[in-house]
DNA sequence: AAAATAATTTAGACAAATCTAAATTAAGTT
DNA sequence: AACTTAATTTAGATTTGTCTAAATTATTTT
């Protein structure tokens, strides 16, 4: 019922991954938590002794209903601690994540509640994304991407799918945020770039590796 | 710069022990970690060789300079938690004490100085003890205990010196917390035992060993 | 002061989480 | 289909924090 800080880290990277592909793969996982694939394979055996994965050596691996509840759980905590840091302690957008990497790991429950109680049962994290509630379920919040957006249509920036400090740090400085309204003007075929609008009157060009880390959603 | 849990509870401990008594021995930091003395020497070097520690082998330890501030840092952490948990999030003053214990851990050093400040730069936790400041300067806090107090005197109960759930449960029972109303009207010989009154008016009495655990001020 | 007892330390082992290097399996290529 | 390459797993070692059992040192008692 409770897992280590290493655990954990596993089964909320394997959550976040098997969203985009359907299966991770050992190279992957080890990539994403900066360590060997040999120590992933030892901790896959040890997750799939507990039921939390589906493993078969060579197949890749994929989370249990439980290990999805478990994943749950944490990012709940994760965004929680999130909003509070934004939304009480006066963090800035890009100081959350970091700092909520290390509170998610205390998992008393009634800690937990009891904040998102303070917070006002919040919906969304200061990133955008849902907050799972206290039964573990969370809004689908079906988003698009910005190259997916028509040309010369307001819309709003609610999300980034990449939490790395180098795309935040990007982001700052071209002053896109949640909530900033954008508009795509061109789309340049050769590197599929797009020229766009962001808030009243800024033009500016952006790569589609950024592009396609921004989540947009149709209400503006 | 940055210790384990395990490290920090060693450190922790032997702070609040060292006030009582100038020196802490093996198994005196053992009982009160629930771990063996074989255990504790093996910290013990470690501490030493990161020169927070005084030890020489059978002579008991304390911490150096170094090592308290350590300690002091740990402490303002936990305290501050604690004032969180029971201001913010509404737990009772006996609830608090357990859920910083797994808070305290987290040291992002502007994490805690953005908590201090959100919550108004408190001087004391919900148990009535100090909290360090950003400096690791503490209050002294000269603190007298209930059988010290003259007959016939009313004052104020502003803290306890042990956390146990014992006797936070055994004072919750006898209706006794930081800021109730005390006055001593008998003292027994034979047990050392008192009788006294708490709020307006009930009588109870109490045990030896409960009463040197109430700190008290002169300020009622 | 010697003997008995208590406290502390050492020696050797173990579990968790990691690593490197070697072996194995899967996938892609000619 | 055989060969090459890439991905994955196994084997064996390391570090941290713990343990038990035995050895050592300190303290207390007679």
């Amino acid at each position: 019922m409770n897992y280590s800080v290493s655990e954990e880290n596993y089964i909320k990277t394997i959550f976040h991954l098997q969203k985009k592909e359907g299966t991770v793969t050992t190279n992957e996982l080890a990539g994403e938590l900066k360590t060997r694939p040999a120590s992933v394979t030892d901790m896959m055996k040890k997750l799939k002794a507990k039921k939390l994965l589906h493993y078969q050596p060579y197949q890749g691996f994929r989370l249990t209903t439980d290990g999805s509840k478990v994943a749950l759980g944490i990012i709940r905590r994760h965004r929680l601690w999130e909003y509070f840091l934004a939304e009480k302690l006066k963090f800035t957008w890009d100081e959350v994540h970091e700092v909520a990497e290390e509170l998610e790991h205390v998992s008393n429950k009634k800690l937990i509640d009891k904040l998102d109680a303070y917070l006002g049962f919040p919906k969304k994290d200061p990133h955008g994304d849902p907050i799972p509630d206290a039964q573990g379920k969370i809004e689908s919040g079906k988003k698009i991407r910005l190259p997916e957006v028509p040309l010369n249509t307001s819309c709003l920036v609610s999300g980034v799918s990449n939490q790395s400090g180098e795309i935040l740090d990007l982001l700052k400085h071209k002053k896109i945020s949640i909530g900033t309204v954008v508009e795509v003007r061109k789309r340049f075929e050769f590197d599929q770039s797009l020229e766009i609008r962001t808030g009243k009157q800024t033009i500016i060009n952006i790569s589609r590796e950024l592009a396609e880390n921004i989540l947009i959603s149709y209400e503006a």
